[in-house]
DNA sequence: ACCCATCTAGACAGCACATTCTAAAACGTG
DNA sequence: CACGTTTTAGAATGTGCTGTCTAGATGGGT
């Protein structure tokens, strides 16, 4: 009935995503993502509908990957084998990594923001994450949940672990053996409640 | 013998600081840091030679500023509190913080690098606040000093701290109480060596 | 074999930006 | 009080980008 796409949708999220990582947002013009797909430009728009879409599906795309990586483990009470999981999917999806957690939304949207779909997409993936926060709190503590609590657990678990990783995955090297060991010494000094 | 500048550099140093921290590296434009301190835009290039200097000035003094507040307390082998340093700096100047903070260098500086003598003297601060590092760790340490060391000394006294400061810059509302509570804890419970 | 919705293909228009250029204004010194 | 230098002032230029537009290719269903 219809000419066979050559081009996936993926396609152009993967060019994104390496493109982001390789040297920051603005290299990730429209020409250059379809020159690294070696699609023609136009072509993007037939499955995006502006370059916000695409940065914003991108993003998306890594952080349901990345979520989904922890949210068994924060759902299950276990805050220290959490924060450790981030390392083999760092690992695993180095580009992906680079994307995710070298740039701030803010630089990536600053000028457009993504289309409402996509937005509220995000809403949904973020509003899941936190309530694998709040639940891994819950697991093991005794009731009350202070805002100074759920800034404690995203540290640790979150913030804290990519702290350690950003040298690396800036420098572009392997993750030394060493991140684990200081993500692991960082929950036993410093416990969740 | 000449007309006297109704503008100074650093007013044009400000303008560029305030409007990164507002609203992204893309906000800075030339006619918008001309707009903001009340300059036609050809005025820029009699002090900055491009873009990517003016950008490059600021970054420099920021840094500066920042390293000037910790590296007497890191020589002086007290690396709690240069850790504990970073709010009151950050407080006194939000700006300035959301700036440097909260912006990788290569979201800066990606299409095109800082002119080279900005670059050198960047190289001269970086290396400087190194080695304070070092000092820091030889002034409690027992002589050999491992890249583990040091990855765990900047993890310790900057990159975890800002870690805690960052989701509180982002929003932009003051930095609660709790910030200090949780480097101090932090340091308890893991120390440098 | 034909049809036609969907895609490839790439040129094109419009816009925003960095940088340059021209003209005029200021100012302290001789 | 004129001169030369530096600055203001803002228009003009050139570039590179996003998003659009036209033309043609494709391929399964009939």
């Amino acid at each position: 009935m219809v000419r066979t796409a050559r081009f996936t949708e993926d396609d152009f999220i993967e060019a994104t995503v390496a493109l982001v990582a390789e040297g920051g947002p603005a290299a990730a013009t429209m020409q250059a993502i379809a020159r690294r797909v070696g699609a023609p430009t136009g072509s993007i728009y037939h499955r995006f509908e502006s370059r916000a879409a695409v940065l914003g599906a991108a993003w998306n795309a890594a952080y349901a990957s990345f979520t989904a990586a922890l949210t068994p483990l924060l759902q299950a009470g276990r805050p220290c084998e959490a924060a450790l999981a981030i390392l083999p999917w760092a690992r695993a999806s180095e580009r992906r990594a680079r994307f995710l957690l070298l740039h701030e939304p803010v630089t990536l949207f600053e000028d457009t923001p993504p289309p409402p779909p996509l937005r509220a997409e995000l809403e949904r993936l973020e509003e899941g994450f936190d309530a694998a926060f709040r639940a891994c709190i819950a697991a093991r503590g005794d009731g009350i949940l202070r805002d100074e609590d759920l800034a404690r657990a995203k540290f640790l678990i979150f913030d804290a672990p990519i702290a350690i990783l950003r040298p690396h995955l800036q420098r572009g090297g392997a993750l030394p053996p060493f991140a684990e060991r200081m993500i692991a010494e960082l929950h036993a000094g410093m416990p969740l409640t």
